[in-house]
DNA sequence: TCATAAAATGTAACCGCTTTCATGTATATT
DNA sequence: AATATACATGAAAGCGGTTACATTTTATGA
């Protein structure tokens, strides 16, 4: 069933209808009527493919998250789908694995799709071809929302969490409950939250006059298995610390592992507090501390700054902070006092 | 830069381009030579809508999941858009948010944007509703592969776990274990999964002659907020149960934080087995005996599954039942013999 | 009542590709 | 050399809509 069909059961042409079920104002309302008629009738949905290639665009946008299984970004790409269903777009979705060419393989699609916008967590903050590929998309009227990670050298739009509050203040509050040996896992260097937290934890040490030590500050990934190692490399020092702050969550459990393994308590042995919230751990109510963000917000507001680019192309390019919240649950205290 | 234009610059015909990117082989190698320079010179990627309009079919196929935050579908998803992606395929997402208006909103969206075909783990059991529409995308030839739950009375290809098996095993260990008052915290009944995991659960009774007590058979949903209460409820019996069957992960989270809370030791005061494995227990080392499935084989399963449908449309539809495994790491013990 | 403006509708080109059918050209066959 | 055959290419219709422009209908005012 297409428009032309419709038409003729109508008895009007198919311009009519395209203006009926464009909502046009320029349609008599009984011919409307008839129309419509028709249109239910026949159970007529018009072919969303043929009206893209009409109007040059469609209404789909991609998002490009790097590992849909992290719990941050399913979280996120839910707000993503939330926010689009309820403005009428669908969304295509592709993993890049936190590998680059992959990431730009499905950038280079996004004209051929005519996508209408893209919200992508670009997987190297220093790819200069993944800066100009967004670029060369912006530059076509496409407009980009980087969501939680930046590009170096690139001016788009981007929602991301407060990641030096978010820091300095678990840090700040490791070292009101007393502590000076606290060690940092950072992530790997590749992406901004990860440079932005280690920044909160040197100016909370900095501000509260504590010298930095070079091997308390260690470096992990995205996956829990190397902050496992890097924790074992921490407790195994001359002088282990006393407190410790993961800068994300399979890091987080990373250490947690290593730390139980060993029978070392949280929050009695040793404090820690983790960048991200890990809903089974709260679930389950272990006194974790964390530096929580809303995932799903995130997602949602990086759809609604797509929709006004859209809306208002010649917009201006945001940046969109959103809120961190220190949730105190124990994990950051100290029972034994051997600091 | 369209068609027309590397035509031009080529000094041939749109139908030669077109023959050359679609790798005719009706071309001679020195025009499909010069075509292709100019292909790569001027950077072409032919429009992918066009295409589908004349084709009228796209690559694109629909994936719709009743919650993509939930680590079992977000595991599966993942799996689905690795092959997709090896096979050139995209993907669109849609969340139910297991709601069937929802479901069924986004079922007709499947004609007008001409998928290739879908995967869907559809949300109610019962719906007739969803049921007809899925025969009617079927029986306009796009292939419909279900995805860990079925619909009464349809005829589709699905993927799925060993569900009835994995209970019963889990539900056997625990007798084997010397328990006879044995719990089941089901989830909701609209799906085959929670029936299937129910039967293997008095199954197994039955075959060890064990008298099934209605009082020990509660429904929670899918989340862990009803299971608490539940836990809560059966540990408040005259004759609370000794052991514990949940039938998805988050309600074994929810069991677990009232156990827990309590001061209840689980593989001590109480045996427990859960099902689906909760990667955040599993990494710190959480002793908790699960049965356990490939989230993402399953994703694969079902892309593989509607590629050969694509492949071959005649082809018969089939139930592909993916082993589960029970993994025991010491919850399904009990060190008190108060059995 | 008629001229004129405004509203409603229709015609047809176009979006960028695929593909059938017609045509032209090279190769093989006798 | 003439004819048949296979191969290579092009012209043009079509996919199902949208929309600029032309045309017809209706409303308005003198």
């Amino acid at each position: 069933m297409n428009i032309s069909e419709i038409a003729q059961k109508a008895g009007v042409s198919v311009a009519t209808v395209s203006r009926v079920i464009n909502h046009s104002n320029l349609v008599k309302p009984e011919t409307r009527e008839r129309v419509m008629r028709v249109v239910e009738e026949n159970e007529y949905v018009p072919n969303a493919i043929a009206r893209s290639l009409s109007v040059r665009s469609t209404s789909n946008i991609g998002v490009i998250f790097p590992d849909i299984e992290n719990p941050f970004f399913s979280g996120a790409f839910y707000g993503v789908t939330k926010a689009a269903e309820q403005n009428h777009y669908n969304v295509f979705f592709f993993n890049s694995d936190e590998n680059v060419q992959k990431e730009q393989e499905f950038l280079k699609t996004v004209f051929s799709n005519n996508l209408a916008g893209i919200i992508v967590s670009p997987v190297d903050h220093y790819s200069d071809t993944t800066r100009e590929l967004l670029e060369e998309i912006e530059k076509r009227g496409i407009p980009v929302v980087l969501l939680d990670r930046d590009i170096r050298g690139g001016k788009f739009s981007i929602v991301m969490a407060d990641n030096e509050k978010g820091a300095y203040e678990a840090v700040s509050r490791l070292i009101q409950e007393g502590h000076e040996r606290i060690a940092i896992i950072e992530g790997s260097t590749l992406t901004r939250p990860v440079y932005e937290r280690s920044r909160g934890y040197r100016r909370a040490m900095d501000d509260h006059d504590i010298p930095i030590r070079g091997e308390y500050m260690v470096r992990g990934d995205q996956k829990s298995e190397l902050a496992y190692q890097m924790t074992r490399q921490l407790m195994s020092l001359p002088e282990p610390p006393t407190a410790v702050f993961t800068c994300n969550n399979m890091m987080t459990l990373g250490c947690l592992r290593y730390l139980t393994e060993q029978g070392i308590m949280i929050g009695k042995d040793i404090s820690m507090i983790g960048f991200d919230d890990i809903e089974a751990l709260r679930v389950i109510d272990f006194k974790l501390s964390v530096v929580e963000r809303s995932e799903s917000d995130m997602g949602k507001i990086a759809m609604r700054m797509l929709l006004d680019r859209l809306a208002v192309p010649e917009a201006e390019r945001e940046t969109v902070v959103v809120p961190v919240k220190l949730v105190l649950r124990g994990s950051e205290k100290l029972q034994k006092k051997n600091v």
